[in-house]
Formats: structure tokens, C-alpha cells, sequence
DNA sequence: TGCACGTGTAATAATTATATTACAGGTACA
DNA sequence: TGTACCTGTAATATAATTATTACACGTGCA
């Protein structure tokens, strides 16, 4: 968690966004991750779920670009990967509304009564 | 969409706006009610979708307390449901999310293999 | 060799969220 | 009266998300 605050700015980018944070477990993740970075199994521990449940929630934080990976050998020659938070600061206004709700791919509904 | 700017604080608050914010439907919906206010059938039409659906994008909007409604009485006598957006501004950050987990309420789920 | 501790993922079950359909009730007005 | 607008919601079907279970593979070390 260093370096340059990353801004999304299409649709696409808030539509993953608000999806990753939709969820209870997910911000708990980015809670941990942004105090201190943490290997999978680790975290999994920590929040006391499945890898596999893990590893669903890790992918809509990495889709929505708030968080990165990258393997480590620790001393005793484990793999590990390491997961940690992104800097980011982003505005959600009535206008930021307006703005993407221009880029939102049509989708038909039937209609009424 | 007038007077003072909403923002939330406790994780109750921000669970139910994520959650809000999650749909392109709702994205679109509150596109359309920061640019004016609207009746329900009004918006069914703009949108393209029933009233029944409609209504429950509307609730979840309502819970995480960015729109509003009133009832207004036409001229030719009908009762007319009109929803606005309400001003907000809501500032998301990697500290934003160590706050917000510190009062998630406890899940327990399983272990692992 | 057999644990202990890492990784990764496929298949499936369970649960929620989304969407549809159909109904009931109200006012105005030709 | 019958049509054209409004509102409101229950019951149900469909789709998507979340969660579980089970497997496969790799390294170090007693």
C-alpha cells in the first residue's frame, strides 16, 4: 500500500468496485490487507473461511483493482502469495451518478401489466 | 436534491449503500433522479421495466438513504409517488475499510479441508 | 516415509437477489 | 359505464452469488 492514489473513472471500473464492496467478508479482507499484507492461507485463518471461499472474494477485489498479489519463497522454501491493498480514494456523488449511468450497457426488459 | 450533503459513517450505513450501488440499474435510476425528480410510473417507462421491479430498486436506494419519496396530488386528481436524489458525498478509502471492519457483525463460517 | 504447511481449482449445494406475472384498488372524464 | 391513468404488493420463477467439499500437487524435515 504505497505509491500513486488510484482513481477509477468508466462504469466498468465502478461497477466492479461497488460489487467488491457489496460484500460484509470483503471489506473485513480489505480491512486486514490495507493494515498489513498477508499470505492466503493466513488470511484465511484470520477470517476463518475456506481457501476456496477466499479465493472467490480475492478475484472481485482484484477485478475491481483495489488490491494485488505476488508469490513469495519463504525461508523454508514454501510458495506463498502474498495479498495486499492498493492506495486508492475515490468520490461518490449524485453527479458521478449522472456521469456513468451515460456508459451503462442497455439491457431490455419486458414491459409493464 | 437540495440543502446539506449526506455522509454516512458506521458499517450499517456503508453495507446498505454498496449494496445500493451495486446494480446498473441502480446506477442508471439514480442517473435519471439526480437530474430530476420522477413518478413511479414515469420511471418504469423511462427505464423499461415493471413497476414491481422497479419498486425494489427503489427500496434498496431508500435504505441506503440516497433517495427519497413524497406523495404529490396531480391535477387531474391522481395520486402521484414522485422519488428524488438526495445530495451526498461519500469518500472511500483503504482507511475507510479498517474503520468499517472494526464493526462488522461476526460470521462464522466453517474450515478448511 | 509421513506429517505439516503451503498452493490451486473443479464440482456441487445452498442461499440471495433479480425479474415476471397477476391481481386489487383509486380518480377523472368522455 | 368503460377506459386511461395512477399506486401497491403477493406469489412465483429465474438467475447469480456465496459457500462447501473434495481433490491434486509441491517443499522441508523428523
Amino acid at each position: 500500500m504505497s505509491g500513486d492514489r488510484l482513481t477509477p473513472s468508466g462504469y466498468v471500473e465502478f461497477s466492479a468496485l461497488f460489487d467488491a464492496l457489496s460484500h460484509p467478508m470483503r471489506i473485513k479482507i480489505m480491512g486486514e490487507l490495507a493494515v498489513k499484507r498477508r499470505y492466503v492461507s493466513e488470511m484465511a485463518k484470520i477470517l476463518n473461511i475456506s481457501r476456496a471461499l477466499l479465493y472467490m472474494h480475492f478475484k472481485k477485489l482484484e477485478d475491481a483493482n483495489i488490491i494485488t498479489s505476488d508469490y513469495e519463497i519463504s525461508q523454508d522454501g514454501k510458495t506463498m502469495k502474498y495479498y495486499e491493498a492498493k492506495d486508492f480514494i475515490i468520490n461518490i456523488t449524485p453527479q458521478l451518478m449522472i456521469n456513468l449511468s451515460k456508459s451503462i450497457p442497455t439491457m431490455q426488459k419486458t414491459g409493464e401489466n
